[in-house]
RNA sequence: GGGCGGUUAGCUCAGCUGGUUAGAGCACCUGCUUUACACGCAGGGGGUCGCCGGUUCGAAUCCGGCACCGCCCACCA
């Protein structure tokens, strides 16, 4: 079947179909694949690395439609662009998944051992490892597929273990017996990152401790069972109500210890009783005042989250229990005062959901201020941006105040630290296995946000000098989601400066986050999740990109599937109005600005400012907003106005009037293309296909500029003028109960010249005559007060007078409005001069059409 | 506890540095088998722009306060 025929049997886009046959062109052509010895000015965006075990949710189709909008719009404008790609190994949540897999067969990962457990990981990762990766392509995006990685690949992994070799090196890297956020069902430590803070409805517990030479002092806390490890009481050394007892030692209830009371600033005098006892192993402040004062660290609770020997007796009880154990013992010993409900914020293990226990342990810290520095900086000075702006202040809060981040975990999963350690228990930081007996590496593995902040470079081969890395690095722009940016984005940030000689990117596009219809977090647990690739399925790719990206601005939103539809009628509509063309043109006709008519004039005018509409609106990363213009323009002036004004043309018998309908309509199309291919790509593309004298892939075609394109005002105001008499001419047909397409016979008063020298495009539009006689019939005032169309017909006017009524009521307000502001002398001293003309014209415009009404309403009553 | 954002038509959202009759899509009503599209065409109804003050000739837009909603940060036990 030829082009032609096949075009004319496709009434509607078919999105499926021409999906895989247009992504496979794409692929057969390596429109995707990065070169980096072709020429052009490099562009490089790094998707932000899903987990392996992700599957492609909301959040990621969004974040690759706008990548892929970016990556496709500066291809297209000539750029070398590499979109690299790839997967993160995802410590803990990959190791989960895999445990639980494991929990199925009834076996635990210590059943299996570290060794085979791993082993096990790599397997599923292999197997099931680019689900998402593939998901992308239904999307449509257009990353490097055949560049991959993993933040566990040999290269990655060297690239890892060297950083941290380095800044073990600087000074950064240091171990240290510290209290961090421990969660006990991973049995790892976790990062402050990593730690969700809600509120919980607890007891606070008043308990008095006895004061060694009589008295007692009064401490709150919501953990009775960390008593257990008390080593001391403070209080604030202006405290009046304690100034007494400041040097004595009390009694430790339950276990009896002594243990001083001591003055420390940091204890808050209003909180509570104002004295606060003091427990180093289960407490940060308390820690860090414990440090101070040079206290011991005793820890009632392990690592495993159950009691020590603190408490012989309670030894290897939970947590919980001991709770129940202290209170009740406090009780019989009759030092429990007071039970106060109490609401706070609590620590909750981000990926487990369990209760953080703040625990001492032996980690690894990395000092982050020295790195901070110069990233705070290349923020301030702008030489990284926010999109939008106000993000930046999320990401210089938390640095301007960035403290030591634990890099240590105790998993299984993810890179072994490169630290080795002698039978002796000393240790040295190196990649390679040091020469002798008895080295054995460490066990603890990396934070997986450590391997992630290298993502940018370490996918180029850094640190070898890569012809990729030369290329690409520094990059341009990164999308990603608010969630991460002090966890990644800030990582990034700091690590490529401090290693990769350079910014990892220059602007940092925030996309929004989608909730639920209802305004829930969407997610798969609580059911509220809406899988994008049943979108796809539905909609096509193309609405569902049209439509993520329509529904994000610079905040949150509500899903709104509506606008998915919206998208999907969007391609639908290009298609036909394209087919409308394509088959109605002659054989040679071929895209061309022919701007015979005022309405080819026209149409190019709206497409030239559409071009510099659209273009800055991806240069300022407003996409929502070009998404807006696009549609306005293809659905409402191409096709509701343009194509109507010349189908006459292009189905009739004027050679030189169709062709250059044809030409132009072609050439708008084309151009249109180009716009709307870096949102929606496959319709486009295949539309493109059938285009005459088309070279090549869409895709690798030049983005459309406005060079060429001639402007016309003039065009624009007189095409303007005729589509409020068409509109004027509907509306009187509908309020006269004619039929919409009954012929009309119109004369006109006032400036007619646009209008006459155009009458055949009225007729064409509005089906009416335009004769030259006595002004009549009932009117239809046009814009600027400049004409009034009146109708000719027989009892047309009676039918009409209510609304002709209602016409004149609303201008009338209209002129009542304007003309108090014009009596309002402050008004008119004040404003500035061209506001005050405005609305003097506006005034006379109005009184005028009311003038015109009135006299069609007098006219009636007469007759 | 601190900070940020939101509150505009029944629903989901646009409305930039204050100035035409506050817009769009969907939904709703009316009329159209017009040879690109019924995933269509035309017309219409619907909003005192969360509340209270202030600045201004003029406020959806700027400022202050309040009320809800959402998010981020945070070592007051």
């Amino acid at each position: 079947m030829d082009r032609h025929a096949e075009l004319e049997e496709r009434t509607r886009y078919e999105a499926a179909e021409v999906e895989s046959r247009v992504f496979a062109a794409w692929r057969d052509n390596n429109v995707f694949t990065a070169d980096p010895s072709a020429p052009g000015e490099p562009y490089c965006i790094a998707l932000p690395p899903p987990n392996v075990t992700g599957s492609l949710h909301m959040g990621h189709a969004l974040n690759g439609a706008v990548q892929d909008l970016l990556i496709r719009w500066r291809r297209m404008q000539g750029r070398n662009v590499l979109w690299q790609t790839g997967t993160d190994h995802a410590g803990i949540a990959t190791q989960m998944v895999v445990e639980r897999e494991l929990a199925k067969e009834g076996k635990t990962r210590h059943d299996l051992g570290r060794e085979a457990f791993v082993e096990r990981v790599w397997k599923w990762k292999q197997s099931t490892g680019s689900t998402i990766i593939e998901q992308y392509k239904r999307l449509g995006a257009s990353m490097d597929y055949s560049r991959e990685r993993f933040t566990m690949d040999d290269q990655y992994a060297l690239a890892v273990q060297d950083v941290f070799v380095e800044l073990h090196r600087r000074g950064y890297i240091y171990r240290d017996n510290y209290l961090v956020n421990w969660s006990v069902p991973l049995a790892t430590a976790i990062s402050d990152l990593e730690v969700e803070h809600k509120d919980v409805d607890d007891v606070l517990y008043e308990v008095a401790y006895a004061v060694e030479g009589g008295g007692e002092i009064i401490i709150a806390t919501v953990r009775p069972v960390t008593i257990l490890a008390d080593v001391a009481i403070a209080v604030h050394p202006n405290d009046p109500r304690y100034a007494s007892l400041v040097g004595k030692q009390a009694i430790v209830p339950i276990v009896g210890r002594r243990v001083p009371i001591i003055t420390d600033e940091r204890v808050e005098i209003d909180f509570g009783t104002g004295a606060l006892k003091i427990t180093p192993g289960h407490d940060p402040l308390d820690f860090e005042i414990g440090k101070d004062h040079g206290l011991e660290t005793l820890s009632a609770i392990g690592l495993d989250g159950k009691l020590g020997e603190l408490v012989p007796e309670w030894a290897g009880l939970s947590a919980d229990e001991g709770h129940l154990r202290a209170v009740e013992r406090l009780q019989e010993e009759g030092a429990l005062r007071q039970e106060i409900p109490y609401r706070h914020s609590v620590g909750f293990c981000q990926r487990s959901g369990a209760r953080i226990e703040p625990l001492v342990s032996l980690q690894w810290f990395c000092r982050m201020d020295e790195l901070a520095k110069p990233a705070i900086d290349v923020v301030k000075s702008r030489e990284v941006r926010f999109h939008p702006e106000r993000m930046e202040k999320i990401y210089l809060d938390w640095m301007e105040q960035i403290r030591p981040w634990c890099v240590s975990r105790q998993l299984w999963w993810g890179h072994r630290l490169p630290v080795w350690f002698a039978p002796d228990g000393s240790f040295v930081v190196q990649v390679e296995q040091p020469e002798g007996e008895g080295w054995e590496q460490s066990t603890d593995v990396l934070d997986t946000w450590f391997s992630s902040a290298l993502w940018p470079y370490a996918t180029l081969g850094w640190p070898e000098a890569t012809p990729e890395l030369a290329k690409w690095y520094p990059g341009n722009v990164l999308v990603t989601g608010r969630d991460i940016i002090n966890l990644w984005v800030a990582r990034m940030i700091m690590t490529g400066i401090a290693f990769a000689d350079g910014l990892p990117f220059t602007d940092v596009y925030i996309n929004s986050t989608i909730q639920a219809a209802d305004g829930r977090r969407m997610s798969k647990s609580l059911g509220t999740g809406v899988d994008p690739l049943d979108l796809i399925d539905q909609y096509g790719a193309d609405a569902t990109r049209y439509g993520l990206i329509k529904m994000c601005s610079t905040q949150d939103v509500r899903f709104a599937e509506g606008m998915i539809d919206e998208g999907r009628g969007l391609a639908n509509k290009l298609w036909n109005a394209s087919r409308l063309v394509l088959l109605n043109s002659d054989p040679d006709a071929a895209p061309a600005p022919n701007g015979l008519e005022s309405a080819d004039r026209w149409i190019l005018d709206r497409l030239a400012a559409t071009i510099e509409s659209v273009t800055t609106d991806y240069e300022d990363f407003q996409f929502s907003a070009a998404t807006k213009t696009l549609y306005s323009f293809i659905w409402n002036e191409f096709c509701d106005w343009y194509l109507e004004a010349i189908k006459a043309r292009l189905y009739g018998d004027d050679a030189g009037s169709k062709r250059a309908a044809s030409e132009t309509a072609l050439f708008v199309i084309e151009r249109t293309l180009g716009l709307l291919h870096p949102i929606c790509p496959f319709v486009t593309e295949e539309l493109w296909s059938f285009l005459p004298n088309r070279t090549g892939l869409l895709a690798l075609s030049d983005f459309p500029t406005t060079a060429g394109i001639p402007r016309d005002a003039e065009a624009a105001r007189t095409v303007g003028a005729i589509i409020e008499a068409v509109t004027g001419l509907r509306r009187l047909r509908q309020d006269a109960e004619l039929s919409p397409r009954a012929p009309l016979v119109a004369t006109i008063s006032g400036d007619a010249t646009a209008l006459r020298a155009e009458a055949a495009l009225l007729a064409a539009l509005g089906t009416v005559e335009l004769v030259d006689a006595a002004a009549t019939g009932p009117a239809v005032p046009l814009p600027a007060g400049s004409a009034t169309l009146h109708i000719q017909g027989d009892g047309l006017a009676g039918k009409l007078r209510g609304r002709l009524a209602k016409r004149r009521d609303e201008a009338l307000a209209e002129v009542k409005k304007t003309e108090g502001k014009l009596a309002n002398a402050k008004f008119v001293d004040r404003a500035p001069p061209e506001i005050v003309a405005e609305e003097r014209d506006r005034a006379a415009r109005f009184a005028r059409d009311a003038a015109e009404l009135e006299a069609q309403l007098a006219a009636l009553d007469a007759g």
